[in-house]
DNA sequence: TGAATAGTGTCTTTCAGACAATATGCC
DNA sequence: GGCATATTGTCTGAAAGACACTATTCA
């Protein structure tokens, strides 16, 4: 018997992996991204997409190249969500997830990987209730933070093409938040918080009163007043 | 040669840790416990309590541990706050850490441990500019964390005794927040959240007009109406 | 009775929510 | 002119903020 190994008195090193929420609207439903694993553990049902962070790869670019392998998209909105790290998640050894949220606005065609047999956009409603590992718990926390942000920052400017109507603005809250919101009501608070505004030009070629087309005045993240505080 | 071995095609796992931001209040100053690092890396320099998670150990259960190792304080308020991964954070090798906030009232002993030569409280303001690692930016979050937690929730609980009189809890707030409030507008609002009850007590043997004692009607965390959505 | 803090009410402004009629362009 | 959606304003109630005087106990 030597002496002890030095790797002896470090704590096993557990798995780093990301999984990431990624949000889009279709056909008027907020939908989230799936994959059905081909490979197991959970072979066969359906999970976020993700995987292991690799040497020097800082978290977000992580997430971010899981998300360019599934969907092809970049420079998309992404923020980190929260960590878990149950000892047990993982079958296959303990893992410690760092889960993101991701919004898109224009729909990428869905690649084949590796590891996943096929990639399915779910509305929410209709999200499998066993999801592999703690995915349904997850999806919980993600839905949670998108409808906080939406009402407390200019995020929605990341579910919509660069020139839109106030009506489809008002869409995007309505299916988010899951309620009919007063159109007067909703222009009144949403033009008070001065994160829009108008363009010269107007919705063309409807059967009806063509629409002012507004714009954000930037894309860059903002968190309104006092509530500033919270990240 | 063999055959590759199947460590080869798993990417290098990074160690996990986890930091804790712990916060009390002495002496009207809203302090955070630092140590002084007795070893290499920034052996000398101050940091925030922390360390490895062990295996099979749940997140939460590695922070109330470090906690107890530095405070002997059990049972306490205690809240993941961000995972930070930014791959040379730690100069001996790649390391995850999940941050943490606690909040404690009773002061305790402050032990010394293995790893750790001294430790003391900071008020927020004295905290050196330069601490080790990146934990300077994990107080900036966790102080953004803390205002905004005390105005949505009943998080004060954790900073007082079990009986309080108002003008303490308004001292509390104030030192936070840092800015003076107003006693009546203080009162009204805090009275209209329904957090606190009055007790039959009175504060006894003061120089002036003996303040009514309140207490929380509950310890448990509790997010204020929509704003719930955030957690 | 003086010192020190406790305890209380009104007014104004702002914001959210309920609610319905007119405007515009296309066919 | 009919259709379909766009666009606009008022009222009410709730909450936040500014502001100052009286009450109580002790020494």
């Amino acid at each position: 018997m030597g002496k002890t190994k030095k790797t002896k008195l470090i704590p096993e090193k557990p798995h780093v992996a990301v999984d990431i929420v990624i949000f889009t609207i279709i056909k008027d439903r907020l939908s989230i991204l799936l994959i059905r694993r081909g490979v197991a553990p959970f072979k066969g049902q359906w999970a976020l997409p993700g995987g292991r962070v690799n040497k020097n790869e800082p978290l977000e670019k992580a997430a971010a190249r899981e998300l360019g392998e599934e969907t092809g998209v970049k420079d998309i909105y992404l923020e980190q969500l929260y960590t878990f790290g149950a000892p047990f998640r993982d079958p296959r050894g303990r893992t410690i997830s760092v889960a993101y949220f991701a919004l898109i606005s224009k729909l990428p065609k869905l690649k084949a990987t590796t590891d996943a047999e096929d990639a399915q956009w779910f509305p929410v409603r209709k999200i499998p209730q066993r999801l592999g590992f703690d995915h349904n718990e997850i999806i919980s926390y993600a839905l949670k933070r998108l409808r906080w942000k939406l009402e407390y920052t200019n995020i929605a400017s990341n579910l919509l093409p660069k020139y839109f109507t106030l009506s489809e603005l008002q869409r995007v809250y309505e299916i988010i938040l899951g309620k009919k919101l007063d159109k007067r009501n909703f222009r009144k608070r949403i033009l008070s918080l001065g994160l829009i505004k108008p363009t010269r030009k107007k919705r063309k070629n409807v059967a009806y009163r063509p629409p002012q087309l507004w714009k954000f005045i930037t894309h860059k993240h903002i968190v309104l007043d006092k509530r500033e505080l919270v990240f």
